[in-house]
DNA sequence: AAAAAAC
């Protein structure tokens, strides 16, 4: 040990040596004693005032012990004999009690503190207290009497009462005999919703199909509808994947419900849900298609090409033009394209090309692509299934939150792609009603992501379920080495596309770092949401995706929040709703950090700082897409100045911050921030900007899962659906 | 650590 005699080492002061002569560092010395023990003057309010002072401030007020010297008078005095404990020179205690506590313990070293083997806490005399108290040994409380105590307690070994044990639950609630409540059982699966040959059965809302205990939050979930938090009270980072192994974890109220009802409508039904249908594209002229066309060349067949240039597409991005020759080859491709590239025409064309027409006979999936949310799904799906209608192929979206009977149903029928979400696909899979077996072109989007922790062990059972051999696509603007075990255990000599000449983000992306001040942070973020334009903000958490969208509301921003704690429908219509510009703002957990495209996003606005550089690139892509221009604001408290500092370069995008505060005219030259109405957009009013969105055009087909009840004729279509939430 | 992925 160094012998720093100037400054005691922590382990030199188990030295007897304290007294007056000994060297002081301020913080070892309890700081109401002065060096030598005795404690210092601690003035009263009043010979405060008589100097001048105002009231002590916090940090001055009377701690417990004090106040209760106050109170009961002192048995801590100028004596310092009546408090031997806490004079250091005559402190008898063994050795190791006088050990420093730390630092962070010295100010409330000034109150008697408890020590379990030498404490005689005075205030407490044994011979004068009155007060019952409690004596490890000899304490017999009457009123806690073991022997003679009546009150029913808990026994480890012999209480009776139901306890819930997970291995050999007998709870009677749940008597797996007795009860009479339907029940699902793995094997020989009689589910009357699944019953393949009643469709009908299928299409009933689940509020109407037997079921567990309808209105049982036990039964149902642990979600707590009022706060918005889905979130069970155990088992958060256990992985949703575990929770599927014993029926009586679910039965219990371990499960994850998908069906919180919407906020403040908690009348409604639990059954928000989403639909989706294929769209379709108007007739296309394939004679008009030249081999010399950008597509052609790349060797896709003629009604892709034609079915690309109805919808305006011409000309094949970077990506495309590097990943499609490649893909068609059959090689097994890992794509790299800055956000917004075309990544999914990349994979998209190549896939449906390959396959090439509807197959003959079995006409279980052939081509699947696995994607991370519902909402990237959904845009995939639709993505695909135009163009893969033009060859007479059809396209399933997988994924939960949607009723079974059209997915299930759509298995039957037979389908050629299918676009999911690996939740569902695996219970689809556990019930037979999918067959993976003859797979031949495997996608995943957002493939780094796939391969992380949480996704991993449903990809990994996906995959295992198909024929191997077959060609894999692993595309992400972030591809790195997460993706290393996949590309191990499933691809084939893989070839590697990126394309992104070096630049981490497009270079029509401008990015800001902003230090604010705490107290400025909601004022800062309602004056950027309050741009003209649309915007997403994205914060850490659900709750925090509530909040600042109901902060924003209250400050006159139409801003909607979007995260994966919201029932489906919910998700389905703020997205939307955001889309059509009804809601300009948009409020969302990184469940929207990756591949959602919304058109003319002009800014990312990063409130939370995002968990690492590869969400930084994913977040900040939502603008500045397809070539378009965008700017990214994050928001820097100062605690987070570092580790900002530290995201941006390793993103590749560091800038020199910009310091604002509310009103700041740098700050609107670069965002278009701009003072916000103040005029708070009522709850009433923000729900009926997300009514239920005409998808498709509107037809009553389409919105036949948004009036749920609609399925025995009783009631109107839509019915439900807006009139539920019109009103008021 | 949070979010996301089923009912």
């Amino acid at each position: 040990m160094p012998t720093n005699s100037g400054a005691p080492a922590r382990a030199s002061s188990k030295s007897k040596k304290s007294g007056p002569g000994a060297p002081k560092k301020a913080r070892k010395v309890p700081k109401s004693f002065k060096v030598d023990g005795t404690p210092k003057k601690r003035w009263s309010s009043a010979e405060r005032a008589d100097r001048g002072l105002g009231p002590r401030k916090s940090g001055g007020q009377p701690n417990r012990a004090q106040r209760r010297r106050e109170q009961f008078g002192a048995p801590v005095t100028s004596a310092g004999a009546e408090r031997p404990r806490f004079d250091r020179e005559s402190d008898d205690r063994p050795a190791r009690d006088k050990t420093p506590r730390g630092d962070n313990r010295s100010r409330s070293d000034e109150r008697p503190r408890f020590d379990r083997k030498t404490d005689e806490r005075p205030r407490f005399d044994r011979n004068t207290d009155e007060r019952p108290r409690f004596d490890r040994n000899t304490d017999e409380r009457p009123r806690f009497d073991r022997n003679t105590d009546e009150r029913p307690r808990f026994d480890r070994k012999t209480d009776e009462r139901p306890r819930f044990d997970r291995k050999t639950d007998e709870r009677p609630r749940f008597d797996r005999n007795t009860d009479e409540r339907p029940r699902f059982e793995r094997s020989g699966d009689d589910r009357p919703r699944y019953d393949r040959t009643k469709p009908e059965l299928s299409r009933q809302t689940r509020s109407e199909r037997p079921r567990h205990e309808a209105g049982s939050d036990r039964w149902r979930s642990t979600r707590d509808s009022r706060t918005g938090d889905n979130r069970p009270a155990d088992n958060r980072s256990g992985g949703w994947r575990d929770d599927r192994g014993s029926r009586d974890n679910r039965s219990a109220g371990f499960s994850r419900g998908t069906d919180r009802p919407a906020r403040s409508d908690s009348g409604e039904s639990n059954a928000d849900t989403m639909s989706w249908t294929a769209r379709e594209l108007a007739p296309v002229d394939t004679g008009a298609v030249t081999a010399e066309h950008g597509f052609a060349r790349l060797g896709l067949p003629k009604p892709l090409v034609a079915a690309l240039i109805s919808e305006g597409i011409t000309d094949p991005f970077p990506i495309q033009a590097a990943t499609i020759p490649d893909a068609l080859a059959g090689r097994d491709v890992l794509g790299r394209g800055q956000t917004g590239s075309g990544k999914t025409l990349g994979f998209a064309l190549p896939m449906l090309t390959t396959l090439g027409g509807p197959a003959k006979g079995n006409r279980a999936p052939r081509g699947l692509v696995l994607v991370p949310t519902r909402e990237l799904a959904m845009q995939v799906a639709d993505v695909i299934a135009p163009l893969a209608k033009t060859m007479d192929m059809s396209v399933t979206l997988i994924a939960g939150g949607m009723a079974y009977g059209p997915q299930i149903r759509a298995f039957e029928r037979g389908v050629d792609v299918v676009v999911a979400t690996p939740g569902r696909l695996i219970d689809l899979m556990e019930q037979g009603a999918l067959d993976l077996s003859r797979v031949e072109v495997a996608v995943l989007d957002e493939a780094d992501h796939m391969a992380d922790l949480g996704f991993m062990p449903a990809v990994t059972t996906i995959m295992d379920q198909m024929p191997a051999g077959g060609q894999r696509l692993l595309f992400s603007a972030t591809l790195d080495r997460a993706v290393d075990r996949l590309v191990k255990k499933y691809l084939d000599n893989p070839v590697t596309h990126e394309v992104d000449s070096g630049q981490a983000t497009v270079s029509t992306m401008v990015h800001h770092v902003v230090h604010i001040l705490p107290h400025d942070k909601n004022a800062l973020t309602a004056e950027i949401a309050g741009r003209p334009g649309r915007t997403v903000i994205f914060v850490r958490t659900q709750r925090g995706a509530d909040r600042v969208a109901e902060q924003l509301r209250a400050a006159g921003v139409t801003a909607g929040a979007l995260h994966g704690g919201l029932t489906q429908g919910a998700r389905t219509r703020i997205l939307a709703a955001f889309k059509d510009g009804t809601v300009p703002v948009l409020v969302a957990t990184d469940v929207a950090a990756r591949g959602i495209h919304v058109d003319d996003v002009g800014l990312v606005l990063q409130v939370d700082p995002p968990a690492g550089p590869k969400e930084y690139l994913h977040r900040a892509g939502r603008t500045a897409r397809a070539g378009g221009t965008g700017v990214v604001v994050t928001l820097a408290l100062p605690h987070q100045r570092k580790e900002l500092q530290r995201l941006t370069s390793q993103a590749g995008v560091a800038s020199a911050p910009l310091e604002a505060r509310p009103g700041d005219e740098a700050l609107a030259r670069a965002t278009g921030s701009r003072q916000p109405s103040g005029a708070a957009v009522s709850q009433a009013d923000f729900e009926k900007l997300i009514a239920p969105p005409a998808r498709g055009g509107g037809r009553p087909k389409n919105r036949k899962d948004f009036g749920r009840r609609d399925a025995g004729g009783y009631r109107g279509g839509n019915r439900r659906g807006t009139g539920g939430r019109s009103r008021g």
